[in-house]
DNA sequence: AAGGAGATGTTATATCATAACAAGAGGGCG
DNA sequence: CGCCCTCTTGTTATGATATAACATCTCCTT
């Protein structure tokens, strides 16, 4: 396997046609299997897609909140529950944040990389069945449900080096 | 402890052996290094290799509080902080938890299993080295410092099926 | 119209974590 | 000894993250 492209998250792109993009598969999948894109749960996942960042449920709220969309702490946890359980977002244990999924809709067991000093996060594929993780399990006999790999550290524009 | 066995870390050990080993571990590496392993720090590796279990920091305060060994919550956090930056426990980003280390002083990129019905936490050594996330991240240039590798399932104990 | 399912709005509270400062213990050294 | 320095402990207060519980609303179905 090898997807170079999933791991965009530190180079350039599109990014209004990287948000509209998500947006638009956010939808296709809800019309798909019967689920509400309601107004605030696609305003939540803009905000994810804007930010292109890890934000606390709480910096959603503000921003929420400055719209006239919810003031309120459930208001930002329901709405993230509901992209996250749909696989629209991801939760960042490391950061106890939320980021929007760069490839939604592609059944993945995802991994992510973070740059302490920017704050980007880049989403990979763990491919968690090839992994050293995956062969301890299974010499345990652990039946692994869901994984959390997080890895924190320096993207190339943050490391030292010459030319910087 | 009553019993010098149990089922921890998936299979059965002699856990009164596996405490004390660890405590004196932990002993040796702190006179090597000049760091002091006073009484309330002692006591939290204890308290985690006891259990042998994520426990959380309130948990462990209430404990040290019983024993009149601290009744704050920084009591608690900075014996957790000791513990963690020196290798003898680890935290579990997944549960806002902290479990003793298995095998201190080597040095390790550790990985968890989380029994999701039993809270049993078993370590095992991540390799990150050889793993798809250290292959996207070499391929995304960024430098990895951090991991954190969490499988969250059933352990053997847990599983349902025949015998069980 | 009645009822159900899912979403929103609100109150209150639970849970996890740290900043900031005061005070003690112990060692090194003039 | 007396002073200073460092580390640790003890305490107050607050910050940051997250959810339980309940009332209401909307829309769809029957």
């Amino acid at each position: 396997m090898e997807h170079s492209t999933s791991t965009s998250g530190f180079s350039r792109h599109d990014h209004d046609a990287c948000i509209s993009g998500a947006i638009e598969k956010a939808e296709q999948h809800c019309a798909k299997n019967g689920l509400q894109l309601t107004p605030v749960r696609r305003r939540v996942l803009e905000i994810l897609l804007e930010a292109h960042t890890a934000m606390g449920a709480y910096e959603v709220l503000d921003r929420l909140a400055a719209e006239g969309l919810g003031s309120k702490p459930p208001m930002a946890y329901r709405a993230l529950s509901f992209l996250t359980e749909h696989g629209f977002a991801h939760r960042i244990e490391r950061l106890n944040a939320f980021v929007a999924c760069t490839h939604p809709g592609a059944a993945h067991d995802p991994a992510f990389m973070i740059c302490r000093a920017c704050g980007t996060v880049a989403e990979a594929e763990a491919a968690m069945s090839s992994g050293p993780l995956s062969r301890s399990a299974e010499a345990a006999g652990f039946m692994i449900e869901q994984t959390v790999i997080e890895a924190e550290g320096l993207c190339p524009g943050c490391q030292p080096g010459p030319g910087q």
